[in-house]
RNA sequence: GGAGGGAUAGCGAAGUGGUCAAACGCGGCAGACUGUAAAUCUGUUCCUUCGGGUUCCAUGGUUCAAAUCCAUGUCCCUCCA
């Protein structure tokens, strides 16, 4: 196993922890966030930017991976790490959000998932022993189970089958891992219900994984308290030596919530694309850098901020790229976003250390939010 | 001098008697986006006190009814001399 983790601290008035991943020599602090990069690129950004941005793990996608170049490629490639010339740690997802974004569940069947190919409509079929298998080729340092996600409007009754079902293709996937430099990650189910997360936890745990994930969360138009809620009864049940990463959490306030209820990793697709979509996140909120009140504002995005975007360039000249489609524009906010993000780990690790996370919740909210936010 | 074609909302461009305040595209204004089918998608874009009012180069006419038909004028384009 190249990447090893151990909990520090406890935070004192929440379940908050202070954690380190110890990778090639190199530690990496928890809680942290993760930038998305699904295609073996964090669209428009260098590796190397993404390092200076004090990034530690960031992700790629299995199903994207197999279907270009394919597993193979970057098998003889040398593993993911030399074909995107990325030395950090790399996690990879197990094609299991496709099934809640590609598939119906028509598709799903105990054997695995059936998908139509996004780029051209053939016929896939993708099974926990297959995703496995690309991932150990794909060489990245963290593994998924291939689970189900399935929406959020899912009844009860689905759901406790959906559940039953990923554990069992949590067992298959185990059997099916060979990669013995690779951590593999269970993946903690079962919606808004308490006894369903717990099945799950409790289950997947007996299968003794090297970190969980908790998934279905942010699906469909999930409301905050029932991801909130996913989070607590998926974390009540995980043991404390592992780390724990809630799948494709991102908004800053669900970060900062998620790691109240003991998460260590986040990962989004969101800062990149709500940048390409013209939009920066600031302490004070997010802002459209489209808005015609930006067209002569010759200030930075924030002036707080410590981003190559905020360093030399205003609001103004981004809100040009942007409106003229460069792919500057785009890039600097990516710069911004993620940055910003990992600014909001840094801090979050901060008030851990300082027992004062709830101060820094409170303060955050009314700064980003306003006064108004009604708390969950 | 002669022959033809054209003028439609910020721009381009459909529409050639009623269902037209007028398709569509661009531009503008705003919104959405949470393990990326997303550099995408949605709404809106004459004025309005939301009852209505004023439009399709201008003026006059035909008609119950005109962006659409007729006359004249203005401007633009092409070709011939």
């Amino acid at each position: 196993m190249k990447l090893d983790f151990k909990v520090n601290k406890e935070e004192k008035n929440t379940k908050a922890r202070l954690g380190e991943i110890i990778y090639n020599g190199k530690v990496f602090e928890t809680p942290m966030f993760m930038p998305v990069g699904t295609q073996g690129t964090i669209k428009t950004l260098a590796p190397e930017e993404v390092k200076d941005m004090n990034a530690g793990i960031i992700l790629a996608n299995t199903y994207h991976l197999w279907l270009r170049p394919g597993e193979d490629v970057v098998f003889h490639a040398g593993g993911l790490h030399k074909f995107m010339n990325y030395d950090g740690p790399i996690l990879t997802d197990s094609g299991g959000f496709q099934v809640f974004s590609l598939a119906n569940p028509k598709d799903i069947s105990e054997e695995g998932v059936k998908f139509k190919n996004h780029l051209n409509g053939d016929s896939l079929f993708l099974t926990p022993e297959k995703s496995i298998e690309i991932q150990n080729k794909l060489d990245s340092d963290i593994a998924m189970s291939f689970d189900e996600c399935p929406p959020a409007s899912a009844s009860y009754d689905y759901l406790k089958q959906s559940v039953l079902r990923t554990i069992r293709w949590a067992k298959r996937g185990k059997e099916a891992h060979k990669n013995k430099n690779q951590m593999l990650f269970g993946i903690v189910q079962g919606g808004a219900y308490e006894d369903l997360r717990k099945l799950s936890a409790i289950e997947t745990i007996k299968l003794d994984f090297d970190g969980y994930s908790i998934g279905g969360v942010a699906n469909d138009h999930e409301s905050k308290e029932d991801m909130y809620k996913a989070f607590t009864y998926s974390t009540n049940y995980l043991p404390k030596d592992k780390l724990r990463y809630a799948m494709g959490i991102g908004e800053p306030i669900d970060i900062i919530e998620g790691v109240i209820r003991g998460i260590d990793l986040f990962d989004c697709v969101s800062p990149t694309r709500l940048a390409r979509h013209g939009h920066a996140l600031t302490r004070d909120g997010k802002i459209n850098i489209k808005n015609a009140k930006y067209k002569e504002d010759f200030t930075p995005i924030s002036k707080t901020c410590d981003c190559y975007a905020c360093r030399y360039y205003t609001k103004a000249y981004i809100k040009h790229l942007i409106n003229c489609d460069e792919v500057f524009g785009a890039r600097l906010l990516s710069i911004h976003n993620i940055r910003f993000l990992i600014k909001l780990s840094e801090q979050i690790r901060e008030a851990i250390k300082n027992d004062t996370l709830l101060d820094f919740k409170d303060e955050f909210i009314k700064n980003y939010y306003g006064e108004n936010y009604e708390q969950k």
